[in-house]
DNA sequence: GAGTTTGAAACT
DNA sequence: CAGTTTCAAACTC
């Protein structure tokens, strides 16, 4: 999912996915979130995390329960999103439009309700109209995740409407899709099957606010209208937590750092209003640009199954607020209207997916139509509610209250919102999922269960090596610290992913190494694929801060092979299993941590949590006002290495031993002289280890410019290098020269210094002969 | 490369 | 929680 720098993986999850900072507001802020382009999230109202369990699901049809004062105040309800406003119609409309596309981390969302994320939205009233301001698109209950976007039905709605606004289906219930970013794209989930009435739109928001389904579209504003089949019309009978969330975020490029802004924007009474907003949208720090161009309207149709297995990746390091993204690689945006059906089964709920598909937005290559949900500019988040049918497995974690999923890949074309169908996103499960930002990437595949254990990690062969692979799926679980939410899977080893697999537990915890190498070794890169910039073209996955290395370090270090013996890398003293990772290419004997023996290692990881939830998290902590104050979590417990030695956690990390450390004979404080002279000679030795790197690269370099500058001129017979003349026979000649010069001083009982003179003042003339004889004839000869 | 030292992890 | 054992990495020769 480097994924990201690594750092960005860090940061996008933290500043993204963050619904700590979702609250409501019933106090508005003066400004409008809209014509600010930030939401003002508050503090004063409890976050509902995702352990809470909601007995009664909240809907989050906030437009429709505005109070009156501030419906008539609103001259018209907008969505609000970075890049675009969504709010054309004539009635009342929810549009949720989550501004984090452009750096949306992969997010995974456990189907229990103690992972959900129960997130409050943000009202405020704003001048200009009524807007809610929501720090994240869901509104989770016990088992379901709420997103809003009701949009009551109103008459004459025009799907072609601006960029950014939705449309409802005549008659039928409303689903408002936002999209973000680019204009001129918008998801409109259209319900062929409708108990509402049209024109209701308040009243229909309460009387059915299970019949909401949230289609969040980031990133472009698009307009695609969304045929919601059956399943939808299922849900209006379904209880309230039976709501369906389907998030589509684009990412966008990131210009400049700031706040991830959630901005929800009610519009009541928005005729006319068909421009779009120009907000900001500020993901991970930086501001996500929303300008692309326009393409044309797409259709998507949501039907009612979701048939694909795959692995969901759980982020043991993340709060389910930061929830797993995956990642789908998509097509360029300006790919034909194309209907693209997503499989939605309103009748199981709980179980979500954050799919993140990302989209390079390369209008020079057009992309030719393909069965991803191609709402989108460069980057899209997509919630697919996922059925707990046949398609869709339940993966019970030992140990661990949440419950997850497994995708079934994709095997069948696009359907139609027949019941039972497949995702019809091929391309989609079969690419690695990508979280691009400006610095971080960080790929996810998802892998099928079928083809599971048939991905053998390879050695990298090739930086820009390319390869496609149809029949997988990337999960990613973000490595980074997530540790408000999930308690349990935030102790997982970082990376992991839960993967379906052959062991009696039914599933198989995947390190994030081996994600990476999957990434590396058989997977599309979204930006081979799409034509998005990538250096390299290898994805790789943010990796946890390891022994408080940043994770750009840590994932740039060469994984250093084990060499267990007795532990079967099932315990902690392997690095290998303690950094969340699959031993390969390590000396270890006996070795079950791999993919083979996945139902021990998954038991090995439960023990080590039992003993210590913290187990695979960062000793290592990340200070917050620098490196200053990174700490060892332990601190060390030395006696006899003074903790100026590796064997020190604290001085392996490259940090002083603080007070939680019990070491004895400590010499790894700040003034310490053996530690400033050990410091002294490793920068020493550090320096002398970039000059030597420098100058080998250097004369690589140079040689490599050499042949490249010579090869014309040998190959094409106009002339030989000097190079080219130092033949065998020519150094055979020259030493010849210079051993009689060496005896002949010998023989004149010359000092050793003179001998070494005479014989390198002889080694000058050999040059300077074979030199003027390169330019005269093609076999120079040696005469002493 | 073999042997020793070391301290974290695991165990009691 | 403390003491002991196990283990693999770090270190030395």
């Amino acid at each position: 999912m480097d994924v990201v720098s690594p750092e960005l993986n860090i940061l996008l999850p933290d500043e993204i996915m963050d619904t700590e900072a979702i609250v409501m507001d019933d106090d508005p802020p003066a400004e409008s979130p809209a014509a600010s382009g930030q939401s003002q999230p508050s503090d004063d109202a409890p976050i509902p995390m995702e352990t809470d369990v909601l007995a009664v699901p909240e809907i989050v049809s906030l437009c429709s329960d505005a109070p009156p004062t501030q419906r008539t105040q609103a001259q018209t309800t907008s969505i609000t999103t970075d890049s675009t406003l969504c709010s054309t119609t004539s009635d009342t409309q929810l549009l949720l439009t989550p501004s984090i596309a452009s750096s949306s981390p992969l997010t995974l969302r456990p189907a229990t309700a103690s992972t959900l994320t129960s997130t409050t939205l943000k009202t405020t009233t704003s001048p200009g109209g009524v807007s809610l301001t929501s720090g994240g698109l869901q509104k989770l209950s016990s088992n379901h995740q709420i997103i809003l976007n009701k949009v009551a039905s109103f008459p004459g709605a025009d799907t072609t409407r601006s960029p950014g606004t939705t449309t409802i289906t005549p008659g039928g219930q409303k689903f408002m899709v936002t999209a973000i970013g680019k204009s001129g794209q918008s998801i409109v989930l259209q319900l062929p099957h409708t108990g509402s009435k049209p024109g209701s739109g308040q009243g229909e928001a309460k009387a059915h606010p299970q019949h909401f389904k949230v289609l969040t579209i980031g990133g472009r504003t698009d307009l695609k209208p969304v045929m919601v089949g059956q399943a939808v019309s299922q849900v209006s009978t379904l209880q309230a937590q039976q709501l369906k969330t389907v998030q589509i975020a684009k990412k966008t490029q990131v210009s400049s750092a700031g706040p991830i802004k959630f901005i929800i924007t009610k519009a009541v009474n928005n005729k006319g209003l068909t421009t779009q907003t120009s907000v900001s949208n500020v993901i991970t720090g930086r501001v996500l640009s929303t300008s692309s161009p326009v393409t044309p309207p797409r259709t998507i149709t949501l039907s009612e199954t979701l048939s694909s297995s795959s692995k969901i990746a759980i982020s043991p390091l993340k709060s389910p607020s930061k929830l797993t993204v995956v990642s789908v690689a998509s097509q360029v945006p300006n790919s034909p209207q194309k209907s693209v059906s997503l499989p939605l089964n309103m009748t199981h709920l709980g179980q979500q997916i954050l799919v993140q598909q990302s989209t390079a937005t390369s209008p020079a290559k057009p992309m030719k139509p393909v069965q991803t949900v191609t709402v989108g500019g460069p980057q899209f988040k997509t919630i697919f509610p996922l059925s707990t049918s046949s398609n869709v497995q339940q993966i019970q974690v030992p140990g661990s209250r949440f419950h997850y999923v497994r995708l079934v890949t994709a095997t069948t074309g696009s359907s139609t919102g027949q019941a039972g169908s497949h995702c019809t996103n091929s391309s989609m499960t079969a690419k690695p999922m990508v979280v691009n930002t400006a610095q971080v990437r960080m790929s996810v595949p998802i892998i099928p269960a079928q083809t599971m254990k048939q991905v053998v990690p390879k050695p990298l062969t090739s930086s820009g090596q390319v390869l496609t692979t149809q029949t997988q799926q990337r999960l990613i679980m973000p490595a980074t610290p997530l540790p408000q939410i999930q308690p349990n899977l935030t102790n997982l080893p970082p990376g992991t992913v839960l993967a379906p697999g052959s062991g009696n537990m039914g599933y198989a915890v995947l390190p994030a190494h081996y994600v990476t190498q999957l990434q590396q070794s058989a997977y599309v890169t979204l930006a081979s694929s799409s034509g998005f910039p990538t250096p390299t073209g290898i994805q790789t996955q943010a990796r946890l801060p390891l022994n408080g290395l940043s994770t750009s370090d840590a994932a740039s270090r060469p994984r250093k092979p084990c060499n267990c013996n007795k532990s079967q890398c099932l315990k902690l003293y392997c690095d290998c299993f303690a950094n969340g990772e699959f031993c390969q290419s390590c000396n270890c004997t006996n070795c079950f941590n791999n993919l083979e023996h996945e139902t021990e290692r998954a038991k090995a990881i439960k023990a080590c949590l039992d003993r210590n939830p913290e187990a695979f998290k960062p000793k290592i902590g990340k200070g917050k006002e620098g490196e200053s104050d990174r700490r060892h979590s332990k601190g060390c417990n030395c006696k006899r290495s003074g903790c100026l030695k590796n064997y020190c956690e604290c001085y392996e990390a490259k940090i002083m031993c603080s007070s939680t450390c019990k070491c004895v004979g400590c010499k790894n404080f700040e003034e310490s002289p053996e530690r400033k002279t050990l410091m002294h000679l490793a920068d020493a030795a550090e320096v002398r280890v970039q000059q030597q790197t420098a100058a080998k690269t250097k004369l690589s370099s140079q040689i490599s410019d050499l042949f490249t500058r010579t090869t014309p001129a040998i190959t094409s017979g106009g002339g030989r290098m000097p190079f080219t003349f130092v033949t065998k026979e020519v150094a055979e000649a020259t030493c010849e020269c210079l051993l009689e010069q060496a005896e002949q001083a010998e023989l004149i009982q010359q000092p050793q210094a003179t001998a070494e003179r005479m014989i390198l003042e002889e080694f000058g003339r050999c040059l300077m002969r074979i030199i003027s004889s390169a330019g005269k004839t093609d076999c120079p000869s040696i005469n002493c």
